[in-house]
DNA sequence: GATAAAAACCCCCTTTAGGGGATACCAGAG
DNA sequence: CTCTGGTATCCCCTAAAGGGGGTTTTTATC
């Protein structure tokens, strides 16, 4: 039997959930927390095979988060569930650490085979996020650290006089930077690229 | 026995969701969809006493689908169920016809006590909600219908003259409008007022 | 009938952003 | 060893935004 543990702030979806995985006879829930904070304290104690973690915590970020777990706990299994389906977000925790992911409007069968899979120390993606993952590269937007950092700063309303103080760099760079970002994102001014920015979920 | 149908993009929750409804007793599951257009097709012969309804539907807002249904079927009971904890998402529900309003992360009890209270004609608002409703309005920031629309269109990235030339007005009124949204969100530049914009969910 | 918003308009002036270039260094991939 | 991508820099010039005032009319509320 697959021990598993959930992470999410929404109680009525980990109730759902719970039910879902005990009705379905493949696994049983060890614990459930609704706050990083909470998983922290319990983890050790659980010691699930499958940690099911929204990204979306009210206490930290996803991405963050996942990376933490895996430093203290480099055997545990994340299989990462949540609402965004945007290459960015997958693709940043994937490189953090986890081992599967599910958007939560996926079928409740992935759910399942999530689990399975990432317990037997398999990959997996949900079917949706599997052919958004394999979708030509050209179609994602990608930005270096620099750029995403520079996107951040922008979008906390920075000029790029303020901008170039507190990274000690040309206000020149900066506005070149900026430019940059307008043209990969294809956006037209700084109120276009802030919202791309959000709805992309790059910063 | 109280009838009840499900609107949620999100299959996993449905599912849960179900689960927990058929579990309770006080409630049967008579219809589930995953978008508007499901809904629109089965709504009438479902005749739930309850809709519980998500606001973050794939195909059309929320707020537009509770109103649409309000008019075909005035006496049809709503209960938003969402993720935004949003003063200005609540209030434009409520004043669209929804009967009462529940956030994902609220107690599973809650649903069901919506579900209720919803059935029996009364208004329900979750815990988190009530607090948020009842706090002084000074503390919420509310826009009228033009500086929403302004600011919708600042988001869009327009500058003022594109923006004077769609909604046939001076520049300068555009301008003035402007300066009193970044007045009133307290924010700094187009930067900032687009990102607290779209957290706070005014656009 | 007073009062208070919302809506629309105007002027001056400074700062910042945006469009168009160009150059240079370094690291890793082929 | 070349070639690409990331990083960092600079210049010119125009367009747009932002900060500071101000006025009028309509419309809803008390």
């Amino acid at each position: 039997m697959i021990t598993v543990a959930i992470v999410d702030d929404h109680k009525i979806l980990t109730d759902g959930l719970q039910r879902l995985i005990e009705g379905s006879g493949i696994a049983k829930v060890v614990g459930v927390a609704h706050n990083a904070a909470d998983c922290r304290k319990f983890i050790n104690f659980w010691k699930p095979d499958v940690l099911l973690l929204d990204v979306g915590l009210p206490d930290i970020s996803g991405v963050d988060f996942c990376k933490e777990l895996k430093e203290r706990i480099p055997e545990l299994n994340v299989l990462a569930l949540t609402t965004h389906n945007e290459y960015s977000v997958v693709r940043q925790m994937l490189e953090n650490g986890a081992s599967g992911y599910l958007i939560k409007n996926a079928m409740t069968e992935e759910v399942l085979a999530g689990i399975q899979a990432v317990a037997g120390g398999e990959a997996f993606l949900c079917h949706e996020i599997d052919i958004l993952m394999k979708r030509p590269k050209e179609t994602h937007i990608w930005l270096s650290q620099r750029e995403r950092e520079m996107l951040k700063l922008v979008a906390e309303g920075l000029t790029n006089g303020e901008i170039a103080d507190r990274i000690f760099l040309s206000p020149e760079t900066i506005k070149s930077y900026r430019k940059n970002l307008l043209l990969k994102l294809g956006a037209k001014n700084t109120a276009v690229l802030v919202r791309m920015a959000i709805e992309k979920k790059l910063i």
